[in-house]
DNA sequence: GCATTTCTTGCAACCGGTTGCAATATTCTG
DNA sequence: CAGAATATTGCAACCGGTTGCAAGAAATGC
């Protein structure tokens, strides 16, 4: 059915090197054959099998986005500005849900099977591990949202949890709260780990502070709101709270007030991330924001600089995240003790 | 880097034929080659390339999965259902943003470009000619959640829209609401065009009724509270609104409540899609469910039984809705006039 | 105008597989 | 055990492109 390059030739009365020629940038040839071959493309409707030449060059131009969470609607942002910014370059996104999956073999396998020329993790949960299965299978690859390491095996672009969860604390402890906290993710995800590591330090820190903390099943409003009753249902609960991310938070702010209590009045909270719907009226989340669009656009620039040197450094790119002021938090201290 | 089928060959003794046949459901190869064959492929670590291969099977067992939205929450739960309803089947998503595109043509090309067997169209928005496009490119083409025409030129599979719009309207009439308005997404996209269409057909056939209607500039939150802060504002507002969908009608929450008005005590709220957010217990949103799972379960089911017979006659598959009772409409009237 | 240099062009081999066909090997039949 | 039927195998051509190379054409220098 599709037509191909020797048919375009014969039309042309050209060869078929003369045909690939004209499609293939910085090749040699003169205006005339040019001409004469664009004119018997188009009559024909000729566009060049991506595949077939891929055989020869190398290169796919398809890229394996690989994900574990398609029901944090953060996600769903993180797949538009993926396609979007993979689609400008030339690229072409082959997804890949891992939600069913926990080993990394299939995935690999598949994907060498489809030639493709570089790999994204886009997980926060994911282990170092993963992404590392993909490298030694020989494709570039980069572990968008993943774990921060000193000396890195694998490029990683995302944020120093560790970091925010000190941030958490220092955010929580400048507005007075002395009991707090932390009310993470899954416990075997990275991004739970860091954060309640950050968290724990930065407490250890601070004289006359009591913490606590315990773990949603999932990065999910149900997940939340389930842990946030049953920390409300067995003991008195902290004063405020910081939360793995603003889904869990939505979730623990749904289980604070359906038992009765008020936000920030009666408990504080703070969440992570700024999605979107933080800044939604009826939610109103006081969170931390992290830079999605510029980790997303880094992890982009990354894996094309890998197509290009494909044994560059593994490299950690961190973003600075920052506090996003809104209703769940009561406003800082008058008179701090610094 | 990749081990490829000429050294297997060479390592297990045996022509490249052999090797392609021990790969290849169903072809003739005798045990003795092919354990030799498989063993040297697993000391080797091959894996056949399936590019390569699919330059004379003709099949690539790729997908194209395309949508123009990436900001309705409820689209990363459609992303999640084919993705893994794809791979369950052995196929893979190569995932096209159309949210910058207008035209057709573009994707047309690249999708041929990249061979792939077939496309999903994913969209409640984009005009049926779109899809068409793709078919009129000769491959075979589902439209999800696309309009339904009664001569189809396309597979579709989706909901009676219109059917949907006299619904709501029924639901709100059983409840006694008399002002009645419709909220609705975008005016180009064909779903809010048929919901509009069906809620004023059923209007008119309601004695006593009042109705009115306007848009929302997207299906989105701020949209839809955008607009009905509108409403709200220039004129005194229905007493129920049927919103164009689900996200539409949390931004149109959001606003009533702004405005210090309660629900369903002051306005009543019918929402459409049952997205997992509406029953999250701050919404509680009453909805007029829409089987996702089905529609996608059935586009995949349509899009391989198309692999085997591309030329099947296009067919329209629609799926019922049911209303969701959930806490923003008033209970039925206990005595209805019938 | 002729020798040189630089462009174009087609040939043919190749990328990594698949597959029809004929030759060979194996199994079955009586 | 011979002859026929069936299975297995390798050869070679092909899928739709790319690319090194050498020959021919055009442009350049003097």
């Amino acid at each position: 059915m599709p037509v191909t390059l020797r048919e375009v030739a014969e039309r042309a009365g050209v060869s078929r090197s003369a045909v690939s020629r004209t499609f293939t940038e910085g090749a040699s040839v003169s205006l005339k054959t040019r001409q004469k071959v664009e004119q018997a493309a188009t009559e024909l409707g000729y566009s060049p099998n991506a595949l077939a030449s891929s055989l020869t060059t190398g290169r796919t131009k398809m890229i394996g986005l690989i994900s574990d969470n398609f029901h944090n609607p953060i996600f769903l942002q993180v797949f538009d500005l993926f396609t979007r910014g993979l689609q400008d370059r030339g690229l072409r996104p082959l997804l890949v849900n891992l939600t069913d999956e926990i080993d990394p073999a299939n995935s690999v396998r598949m994907l060498q099977q489809y030639s493709v020329d570089g790999v994204i993790v886009a997980s926060s949960t994911l282990p170092v591990t993963f992404a590392r299965a993909f490298r030694d299978a020989g494709m570039p690859v980069v572990h968008s949202f993943g774990r921060h390491a000193t000396s890195p095996h694998v490029h990683v672009v995302g944020i120093d949890n560790i970091a925010c969860g000190r941030m958490a604390v220092r955010t929580l402890i400048a507005r007075g709260y002395r009991r707090i906290a932390f009310l993470g993710g899954p416990k075997s995800a990275t991004s739970t780990q860091d954060r309640l590591s950050g968290f724990l330090k930065e407490m250890a820190e601070q004289p006359d502070v009591e913490a606590n903390y315990s773990f949603a099943s999932a990065y999910a409003f149900e997940a939340g709101r389930a842990e946030m009753i049953r920390l409300l249902t067995e003991a008195p609960p902290a004063e405020a709270y910081f939360c793995g991310d603003d889904v869990l938070s939505i979730g623990v702010l749904s289980a604070i007030r359906s038992h009765g209590l008020r936000v920030p009045e009666d408990i504080g909270l703070i969440g992570l991330n700024d999605m979107e719907m933080a800044g939604w009226q009826n939610v109103d989340l006081t969170t931390i924001r992290q830079p999605i669009d510029e980790i997303i656009k880094s992890s982009i620039d990354l894996i094309v600089a890998m197509l290009k040197e494909p044994d560059r450094a593994p490299e950690a790119r961190l973003f600075p995240c920052e506090v996003v002021e809104r209703g769940t938090l009561r406003p800082p201290a008058r008179s701090p003790s610094s």
